[in-house]
DNA sequence: TGTCTAAGTGTATAATGGACACATGAAGGA
DNA sequence: TCCTTCATGTGTCCATTATACACTTAGACA
């Protein structure tokens, strides 16, 4: 910001968001890829995104991009970090602003729009070969969703408006890879106060029902 | 990413990087701010930065904008945000990646730069009016330097080679704005194993002289 | 030799985290 | 009606970690 210059005058990269928009859906973490329908890496399965337009911000533009795939807004939506080796799009410099999205899978659908050839969440332990630089800002984003269970409630945004503590509870053993304990997981989350309890579980269910809980509020806070 | 066009179609951003240097001195946590030779703002305090050149990378620009005002190279330097509004700069769209480095006070000199008037080094409590959206900016960094006092070795980006336990405590202290007990302190900064013991201070002090330390290794990692 | 000043050191208590096992409630079939 | 099945729901003990707190020591200087 301090050149002496006109800065219509400097040659400029482009400017793209690509967002990770993550759920959890049979037992794993997924991530939404598109298949490409154009070069470079045409048929590639890629993150979606594209072009920042010069009258939108960069949270809008992730929000468009995403609403564009999947047809939903307003999704936990939060920035991750810029990308932008020179070299890491073949055609000219692309600096790209990458989000991360979290989703409950019952809460959408898939929406074919028109520039890509298909939409699909992969298993973030089943990745394809992806286009460009993908597969690094997956591994990125995949380590600040992990750090986050730990010090916030961003879990929310991978749940519907209701759950029981065993949903909560697998929610974070497939994230974490590991096993938790379920009293002291309980006793931790509880003593949160940031759910409560509902009613009963009702529907068929061959044993006892367990508790609907849900958030309080549903804006995402650090907890420790 | 998923265009069916060119990316050179698309009308383009500006992209600059802007850093906030960070040092203590005088019993202050302080920033490097700079005095704008140009519209707009010209002659307010704004963060040192640039136009990214298009075959470097981001970290490369930002350490180089970093050495262009400071003469010092391989701070410690890492990504913090990336800011877009688009009426952020009112000149035209710019959209900025900013990063936060580190630096002990004594290890380099003010270079004066030629296109900057000035630069100085101010205490975050008592910040002029700022260019642009660098307040914000400034104010998103410092929570980041807090939170990863907390659980990271960051520290050693400002202190020198070797420094007495004291110095160290001191640093925290100015940073979090709290203060902390002597002894908890030596305990729980040397069960981390990360920094070791070396000769005695010698220079005329009318007490008894503190050991010195020095980190084991450079490398900033996590710490719990 | 005494004074001044910051360095250096340990213990007791509170809070937190982790390990661990059995009774309960509803469904469904005998 | 009662027995089986299966996930739910609950409490205590122990280990580790965090916090509060005060006196002695080493060197400089007069």
């Amino acid at each position: 910001m301090k050149d002496k210059y006109d800065a219509t005058k400097y040659e400029r990269p482009s400017v793209t968001v690509d967002v990770l928009l993550f759920t959890v859906e049979d037992n794993e973490l997924k991530v939404l890829l598109v298949k490409r329908d154009e070069a470079p890496f045409e048929d590639s399965w890629a993150l979606p995104g594209g072009f920042v337009k010069m009258n939108e911000s960069l949270d809008e533009a992730a929000d468009r991009e995403l609403s564009e795939e999947t047809g939903v807004r307003n999704l936990y939506l939060e920035q991750l970090y810029t990308f932008g080796n020179p070299n890491r799009d073949p055609r000219t410099r692309v600096i790209t602003i990458t989000y991360m999205a979290l989703t409950a899978k019952s809460e959408w659908k898939l929406k074919s729009s028109g520039d890509v050839k298909e939409a699909k969440f992969f298993s973030v332990g089943k990745l394809p070969k992806l286009a460009f630089d993908h597969t690094e800002i997956i591994k990125y984003g995949l380590q600040r969703l992990r750090n986050k269970l730990g010090y916030t409630n961003i879990v929310l945004g991978l749940l519907p408006g209701s759950f029981t503590l065993t949903e909560l509870q697998r929610v974070y053993e497939i994230i974490l890879k590991t096993k938790i304990d379920k009293r002291n997981f309980r006793k931790k989350i509880l003593s949160t106060g940031l759910i409560v309890a509902s009613g009963k579980k009702l529907e068929g269910i061959a044993h006892r029902p367990a508790m609907l809980y849900s958030f309080k509020n549903k804006k995402v806070v650090i907890t420790d």
